[in-house]
RNA sequence: GGGCCGGUCGUCCAGCCUGGUUAGGACGCCGCCUUUACGAGGCGGAGGUCGCAGGUUCAAGUCCUGCCCGGCCCA
């Protein structure tokens, strides 16, 4: 038989928070549940909730998950927990770009081999493991900073099942004639030996010399400036300025070259700055970009100068054989024996860099695979205008470089860990015969075709080419989406959010856009989420090399997730570039203490709380929820935003400076307490503690999963549950404005006390408050609010002006206290 | 040379779009408070010609123009 005691009690509404905790095993456990209760799964067949669909950037498996993709993942991952929270379907798939110069470099080091010197699949091979096991380095990192990212959807580029839709991809462009294979002048890497795209060319300043060097026309000598004499032998043309009245007179006649004594034409060139140099300059293939577009402009021939590896033609004559820069010394020293070198200087010129290994590119021309994309720039930009941007100015850069590209898309790659061309060629009449559908995935290194040519010959070369890995990811979001297998896969697509570093718009959220245009005729994705370079705490931007470098290994095992993502949310403006401050993660780290202590005090003052009491909430009460409905309102609007660094603000300012630093210390006596204005305090203490935890969910999601789990006793994630809504119903202007009173009034008068050197806690014998009419009505409202928060035996609210000090906000209110 | 972004206490970052009390926050510094959620906390203090110069306005950190410095991208 129960006693009374017991018969009494009732079950706890809430289970009190431990006073210790570790936030890191805690963090790691929810991983786990998450994992293990499928969470963040998508619903593939759910018809009736709306569809989010992030475009996860697939990291490259380098090994070490940095900073930036911290802040990267960070980002997107907030924005796929508040519309989860909101409501939607969330599909949030995670992949690793796996193909790549860096393995194969890699691997040739670690093996001692070089990669021509075994078969490509067994090179292949050799590259596939050795990447595996950067990707298990970099899925703890995902899973350890608490990305909720569905783990069914994995997938690698270098799967037989990616490349498939890779190569189908290309099949299908082919057909739509936005892929060929031409001549074209190409950057070449010739320490790669391989062409590169105009975004993998990285531009730098070095210290060169200028030469000026005399060309012999029927008007005696015209001087040429030039920084590369080395390229005499394939100098086409000499250009000079239509107006420029020194030359005018010459257009048309032609000029021989120094040395070599070829005859060129003399041309005019709107392009040529008359100011430069001499004036007149010489047009060459190529020795750079400029000279592209003359070439092309005046239809002049082209002689090819270097080959693959950088080594000079027949046509460079004594200098054959040589390497370019060898040739250049030969040549300029020649030319200075001659006498024909009339000046030399120091000059700071640009050159193009290969992105990799930063040999300074040439251009050279020869057959390449392309993909057409200049001709689609116009649809590109109108496609950037149309799509959302966060932050807004950021479309900008998009636009800028679709506008400034000269030339289609150089797809073509001569290395081995990537994509392979799937084409063949016959060998008698050398016509192009492109794989299947059927056949794919396929390598024609490594499978010979079985076919009969149209010219009736069935031998066949394979295409040695493999594919820019940008081919690779520039079909995230369709391949994400479910193409080409699933039926519904529209329904994921376009993405709704492409997050992007600001320093791969032009590769990456370009080539996606261009590549979806081409094959779909629609955009690939609906917003661009953009997130800044961290930068390390010396204002320099993180590298290893200049020892600003923080690893996030380093940073989970001391901080774990939750503090370093508030840095990420908070740090800075969203695509901003924001230093890593260990600082900020600190104070993360300390908001979850308070948090945590926060909601524990809560928790245990609601142990006997009875949720289907309810009764009229008190002032304060409906002050705070008054503040809590603001924030909710500001949180929501800043999410929506993308505005991670506000919403973070919102959330944790109300958290830390209203309702702990004011509300808790004003309801705390009425908590101790029995009756109505105990139970208004409880029911008031459990919407505000589930809701400001909602707010923090997608920022800090393992600690508010623990708390929500424990507190509200609930089988389902905070993660799934609905967001706040903003309840205009249970905004009380007045009851703010006068709760504002109250508290700048408890506020003041605790601040006083703090002055005189006693605790908040100590008694206060008397205490007057000085106020006009209406602001002494309003205080009495909070009479016992100010009595008990400040421990004052005999309060005396008066009319009128008086008091020793007065409130700071409130000049016209005034207080005196006897201790 | 062009485009974009930035320049705000010692440091980092908000505020600027939509002009309006005394320009906020964090870190750091200094001082005070053992307070039954939290001392890994609370309270307070010092610290700012809002890059420079003009202009618009009753009013400019905020809008306009020019310039200087830094970063990124491009030529």
């Amino acid at each position: 038989m129960p006693s009374a005691e017991t018969s009494n009690r009732r079950e706890p509404t809430m289970n009190v928070l431990p006073r210790k905790i570790d936030f890191l095993e805690m963090e790691e456990k929810w991983q786990q549940i998450w994992e293990e209760d499928g969470v963040y799964r998508y619903d593939w067949d759910d018809e009736t909730r709306p569809v989010f669909s992030v475009d996860t950037p697939p990291p490259y498996p380098s090994g070490d998950f940095h900073m930036g993709n911290m802040l990267n993942h960070t980002y997107f991952d907030m924005r796929a927990r508040y519309k989860r929270m909101r409501g939607y379907n969330v599909l949030f798939p995670q992949g690793w770009d796996c193909h790549g110069l860096p393995t194969e470099v890699a691997v040739e080091k670690a093996k001692g081999i070089r990669k021509s010197d075994v078969p490509p699949d067994v090179f292949r091979k050799m590259c596939e493991e050795w990447i595996e096991q950067y990707i298990g380095v970099m899925k703890t990192a995902v899973i350890r900073m608490g990305a909720s990212i569905d783990w069914t959807t994995e997938y690698r580029t270098m799967e037989p099942e990616y490349m498939r839709k890779i190569q189908l991809s290309f099949l299908q462009l082919y057909e739509k004639d936005m892929i060929y294979k031409g001549e074209h002048p190409i950057n070449w890497c010739p320490r790669c030996e391989t062409a590169i795209a105009d975004a993998e060319v990285e531009h730098d300043t070095k210290q060169g010399r200028i030469y000026t060097i005399p060309f012999e026309t029927p008007d005696g000598e015209v001087l040429i400036a030039t920084t590369r004499p080395v390229y005499l032998p394939a100098c086409v043309a000499m250009g000079v300025h239509p107006d420029d009245e020194r030359y005018r007179h010459l257009i048309g006649e032609k000029a021989k070259v120094p040395l070599f004594n070829q005859e060129i034409p003399i041309i005019a060139n709107v392009e040529v700055d008359p100011n430069f140099g001499t004036g007149a300059m010489m047009i060459c293939t190529y020795g750079d970009k400029a000279d592209v577009v003359a070439v092309a402009r005046y239809k002049l021939p082209v002689v090819k100068l270097i080959d693959g590896t950088g080594v000079l033609h027949d046509v460079a004559g004594k200098y054959a054989g040589m390497q370019i820069q060898e040739g250049q010394k030969s040549v300029v020293n020649d030319l200075r024996e001659a006498g024909f070198i009339k000046e030399e200087k120091e000059l700071e010129q640009e050159v193009g860099l290969c992105w990799r290994c930063d040999t300074p590119i040439e251009i050279v021309t020869a057959k390449q695979w392309f993909m057409r994309t200049i001709s689609l720039t116009d649809k590109v930009l109108e496609t950037a205008n149309a799509i959302t941007w966060y932050p807004d100015w950021m479309r900008q850069r998009l636009i800028n470089w679709a506008t400034g590209l000269d030339w289609d898309w150089v797809l073509s790659r001569q290395r081995v860990f990537a994509t392979p061309v799937p084409a063949w060629y016959c060998k008698k009449c050398g016509k192009i015969r492109l794989a299947k559908s059927e056949e794919l995935p396929v390598d024609p290194r490594v499978t010979m075709i079985n076919d009969t040519c149209e010219c009736g010959d069935t031998e066949f070369i394979p295409d040695n080419d493999v594919m820019d890995t940008w081919f690779d990811s520039s079909m995230t979001c369709a391949i994400h989406a479910g193409w080409p297998d699933k039926p519904n896969w529209r329904r994921q697509y376009p993405a709704s959010v492409h997050p992007s570093g600001q320093d791969i718009i032009r590769t990456w959220a370009y080539y996606l856009m261009v590549r979806s245009l081409a094959l779909f005729d629609e955009t690939a994705y609906d917003s661009v989420l953009i997130n800044g370079m961290v930068f390390g705490d010396d204002g320099r931007m993180m590298s290893k090399s200049l020892g600003n470098y923080v690893a996030t290994p380093e940073v989970f095992s001391k901080y774990g997730a939750d503090a370093p993502r508030q840095w990420a949310a908070a740090g800075g403006s969203t695509g901003t570039d924001i230093p890593f401050r260990w600082e900020d993660v600190e104070y993360g780290w300390r908001f979850q203490r308070k948090l945590w202590n926060a909601c524990r005090f809560a928790g245990m003052r609601l142990e006997d709380f009875d949720p289907s009491e309810n009764v009229e909430p008190t002032l304060i009460d409906k002050w705070i929820v008054t503040k809590l409905e603001k924030t909710v309102k500001r949180a929501t609007e800043t999410m929506e935003e993308c505005d991670f660094m506000n919403a973070s603000e919102a959330a944790r300012n109300f958290i830390w400076h209203v309702f702990c630093d004011h509300y808790l210390e004003a309801a705390k006596t009425r908590l101790y307490g029995e009756g109505d204005a105990k139970k208004s305090a409880q029911q008031t203490l459990y919407y505000i503690v589930k809701q400001m935890i909602k707010l923090m969910a997608p920022i800090t999601p393992h600690i508010t999963e623990e708390i929500w789990r424990t507190m509200y006793n609930s089988d389902v994630s905070i993660h799934i549950s609905p967001w706040p809504e903003y309840n205009e119903g249970l905004v009380d202007e007045e009851a703010e404005k006068i709760g504002d009173l109250i508290i700048a009034a408890i506020s003041d008068i605790r601040r006083e006390k703090n002055r005189k050197g006693v605790s908040l806690n100590a008694l206060v014998k008397e205490a007057k408050i000085y106020a006009d009419p209406e602001q002494a009505v309003f205080l009495r409202m909070g009479f016992q609010d100010i009595k008990d928060t400040l421990k004052i035996e005999a309060l005396e609210i008066i009319e009128g002006e008086g008091g020793e000090s007065k409130l700071e906000d409130y000049p016209s209110v005034g207080f005196s206290m006897v201790i």
